[in-house]
DNA sequence: GAGCATACCTACTCGTGCGTAGGGTTACGC
DNA sequence: GCGTAACCCTACGCACGAGTAGGTATGCTC
């Protein structure tokens, strides 16, 4: 049932979804899925954290946290570029629709925020490794852009069916890994006096 | 008066705004509103036409074609994350709406597609100039992931009222330059044969 | 000052879609 | 066979908001 409810979202949009259409999509009728989901708030909110969980395993199984900080990286990306491969409109699009709809930016915010901490994370434990350290709020910032520019892959990915989620995640690498790497060798780049 | 529709769109979300708080906003009446700008998604695209104009100007203004790449770069940036600092609530939350939207989506696709081209222009510009050339779609995917992390960025900034747009836009020069300019002198990642 | 036009407002219609009330149907106990 | 209970449906009430019709004031022409 929150298949069907994840499948009209994704082609409606949450607004122009109606929950007639959700309930004749799953084979059922409208007081059915009030009855077992509640709102369409709440079914949408469902349909959010059923998919959010999902992704979030997916990575977290793949990037086991004793692995090198590139090892890590790679693996979490291909893990996450396959699970949006594997639920392309699925993820695109709810993650889209959850961005704009204040009722919604909340909870999705929450999952980023856990994305970007374990990303911090983990460029805070290899650069602690190289004997380096860099204010809490540049970490933050580092790995909220990187986090940005694989939404952003993500994004392409779901627009480009016939792409590969691995090779995505392998160029995914080459920008996030080259300039991380960079940085926890201590290379910085600094505005020019002008 | 786009003004004032700007800023309950912001508010509220392209749904939740309606016509008579925008109108209430401005001074005026609603059928004045119907008159002078159209439709409720007619007042929308005029909306992120000018908002979208004005940023695409601001970031025109500031990275003339003739700088070498990391100039143009850096001053692309400065010049957007200070736009967006400019019109925080204006900026972000037109993005964010915009791109949930399906009605919008097409408009704003075309927008960052504009910009996207333009990095990859400026990426091949340098390559060319190191005697390298990389896969257009490469190329591609790198401005994109680029343009999403520095999206991701401008998010963080319209949500962190404090912050100082010249230091974002520092900071994303870290995240992106220190790993384009690896890729520029040919430095790639490969996956690990695993 | 009468006629007219322009600029604007108040107050309505009407469609749409969420959430629900109340009725039918099937299966089981007695 | 009849009561009853679980289950699901059709068909509606109702609120909300986009877009409009028709009326009012202000200023301009003759």
């Amino acid at each position: 049932m929150l298949d069907a409810a994840v499948k009209v979202f994704s082609r409606r949009g949450f607004h122009a979804a109606s929950m007639d259409e959700i309930a004749e999509d799953a084979g059922i009728s409208k007081p059915m899925v009030y009855a077992y989901l509640g709102t369409k708030e709440e079914l949408f909110v469902a349909c959010l954290h059923r998919e959010g969980t999902r992704m979030m395993q997916a990575i977290a199984g793949a990037a086991a946290p004793d692995l090198p900080a590139d090892e890590r990286l790679w693996r979490g990306l291909r893990a996450f570029f396959g699970f949006v491969g594997a639920h392309r409109d699925g993820w695109a699009v709810l993650y889209r629709q959850a961005r704009g709809e204040q009722p919604f930016a909340g909870e999705l915010a929450t999952m980023r925020a856990r994305l970007v901490e374990v990303v911090a994370g983990m460029l805070d434990h290899a650069l602690r490794a190289e004997g380096r350290e860099i204010a809490a709020i540049d970490l933050e910032v580092v790995a909220y852009a990187l986090v940005g520019a694989t939404e952003s892959l993500a994004d392409w990915l779901a627009d480009h069916p016939d792409a590969d989620p691995e090779k995505t995640a392998t160029r995914m690498m080459n920008v996030a890994w080259l300039g991380a790497a960079q940085l926890l060798h201590g290379v910085t780049w600094r505005p020019p006096v002008d």
